[in-house]
DNA sequence: AAACACACAGTAAACGTTTTCTTTATAATA
DNA sequence: TATTATAAAGAAAACGTTTACTGTGTGTTT
């Protein structure tokens, strides 16, 4: 109680050897030693139960074995699932994640990068909105490893493993038109990163390809700016999206959310107007959170697989710090389509 | 890019003054340095982008700014929620906190806490469901400080930020029971910990108070071993858990679950039995996620405040570790019912 | 028998700090 | 003027490792 921590040259003194000889013990280094002393001094380190003092080793140009994380917020399911992948991978390969939530604050996500970089971690997995090329130059000008994620890096020269924003967009849109939706609105938080774009391009794209209009009134963004609770703040998004919706003369057939839990505040909101989904208006959101299947009606999604993502990406890093070869180090997920309750198909027009 | 980190000599060198002298400016220790000294050593060392490092400054016995937080699974919306609250307090004090998921595997726990130990971190916060007299007295016994949050810890002698489990329970039957339930059954995961301990015990006792007899038959306790991801097991669970209830002969008026996540997959469940919360069986649950607020039957709940114990644990244990004060190292915290919709008011004798 | 290779072990330097101990110069006091 | 306190700075030890360097014996090759 209180003792201090036993040191290798509490060993040596005890085994009668010099602490060389238990440093190359202790790391099971091919340097020789005789078979008994091997013994001996294991025996006892065993018996003082030590522990090496990871500062000193770091101290000797040993290398750190945690892993940095930046996400948005870990209070987003999304995020959370990911980072339960991510922390799975890393465990199981001996290295620690230190997650930290930026919530969409350039400042915070500074801080926890310089925090992490004064703690030299073996290497970073971020997740960050800030995906301009200066930004991204200047995180390689530390000679730090790290893998992108989550976000589309498609057109850089960094690891990264993405989704694809754009093809889900499309996808979600088509399939609304085949079950013969033609008024489509897009609901969305402010569009201000890369991932949202596609989803925008995308939703466009798709509506010209088949014949649709594109209606710059169809499309309603809100502003939430201070991001504390991501989770509950983009639930609450939606449904003030809806208030916004509300006040123009026509409502749509369909809604694309920005995201799933956007898509369940704008859900709830639309059935306490009374507005019944998806009888009167259908919706489809992007993700693919747990809770999409938990709702009533369950919600129509474009999967996007987080704990896919959280592992290929942890897994890219690691192997890039322990100089594996890696194939291939841009890796661009696909989405699929989860057909649930929430849109309602007019038409039975559809082919599987 | 790839040169090394400047250190305290490079800035030395530089400054033609001692090591010394740069450590004790860096440090701003009250040791006298000329005025002129120590502008010259500042404006080198932020020239140089210096950075200490901290395994040297570790090494020497300085104390680590991080914090151990040991919970079942960051997957599980109450912990995420509470992980976001110890978060913020530690970045504002300027700690770190490395949240580590247990996954309900004391194998794992054991991991995470040796890992933790050997990283010295100032402090750890801990949710375990090993609870016994023996387990903490070893925890204790390094020379660590810590604080216990979540479970019920109030007989020990240890910092804890817990929360009435009983009280909770107590409240929640007596509130079904004067909503004119009277079969009222019990679903829960095992009972393996003191908080689902004591949730039984309030849920026997307010039915005895109240006159209803306590039937064994009306509790269900599913086994869920693998814990793998907490929050869409216990989803799950909830919904094994009515299947097997709808073995039974009669159905019960009313249920308590033992915690959201299993309500809601109870409710879920019940639904696509065509069984309707809540005109058919009511439901209630424990915890209050966000999720609650967004399903449709929204979830009756007792309010669990994670954001709440998170901050509070957090700020007991810095306080705890930078010497403060400190007034009440036992807080429990109280239960609040929320009233939702997933409980049928069959008399209108609830009194306000 | 000389030369060499190798198993085995210890010494000491180095990593980047903090801090104790000296040292020197200057100002304050007797 | 002699003594003492204090400001200012450097030298060096220490924290716990790893590792390059030095030795020793012992066995193998010429």
């Amino acid at each position: 109680m209180g003792k201090k921590a036993p040191t290798i040259s509490d060993i040596a003194k005890l085994a009668n050897v010099s602490i060389a000889t238990v440093s190359r013990v202790l790391n099971n280094t091919n340097y020789p030693v005789k078979k008994e002393v091997r013994e001996k001094v294991l025996k006892i380190a065993k018996e003082l139960n030590y522990k090496p003092n990871i500062f000193s080793k770091m101290l000797k140009g040993g290398m750190s074995r945690e892993i940095g994380v930046i996400i948005p917020s870990i209070t987003n399911p999304f995020y959370a699932q990911l980072i339960s992948a991510v922390e799975k991978e890393c465990i199981n390969r001996d290295y620690v994640p230190i997650v930290c939530s930026s919530y969409n604050s350039s400042k915070l996500e500074k801080k926890h990068l310089d925090m992490l970089l004064q703690k030299q971690v073996a290497g970073m997995l971020i997740s960050t909105i800030n995906t301009s090329k200066t930004f991204l130059k200047s995180l390689s000008s530390y000679n730090m490893k790290f893998v992108l994620f989550d976000q589309n890096y498609e057109d850089l020269e960094y690891d990264s493993v993405s989704f694809d924003f754009y093809k889900s967009s499309y996808l979600a849109v088509e399939y609304l038109i085949k079950c013969g939706h033609k008024d489509i609105a897009f609901l969305t938080a402010p569009i201000d990163r890369k991932s949202r774009k596609m989803i925008y391009k995308g939703y466009k794209q798709a509506l010209r390809d088949n014949g649709l209009r594109f209606n710059r009134k169809r499309v309603v963004i809100s502003s939430i700016k201070d991001m504390e609770f991501q989770g509950e703040r983009e639930y609450e998004n939606g449904k003030k999206l809806v208030k916004m919706l509300l006040k123009s003369e026509t409502l749509p057939d369909a809604i694309v959310a920005i995201n799933d839990m956007t898509a369940i505040g704008i859900i709830k909101e639309l059935m306490s107007n009374k507005i019944d989904v998806p009888n009167d208006i259908s919706v489809i959101g992007f993700d693919n959170i747990s809770i999409g299947e938990m709702i009533n009606p369950s919600l129509t999604t474009m999967h996007q697989p987080a704990y896919k993502t959280g592992t290929l990406a942890a897994k890219m890093l690691l192997d890039r710090i322990e100089g594996k070869e890696i194939e291939n180090n841009k890796i661009i997920l696909q989405p699929t389509l989860i057909e649930r309750n929430s849109v309602k198909k007019i038409h039975i027009k559809l082919r599987r």
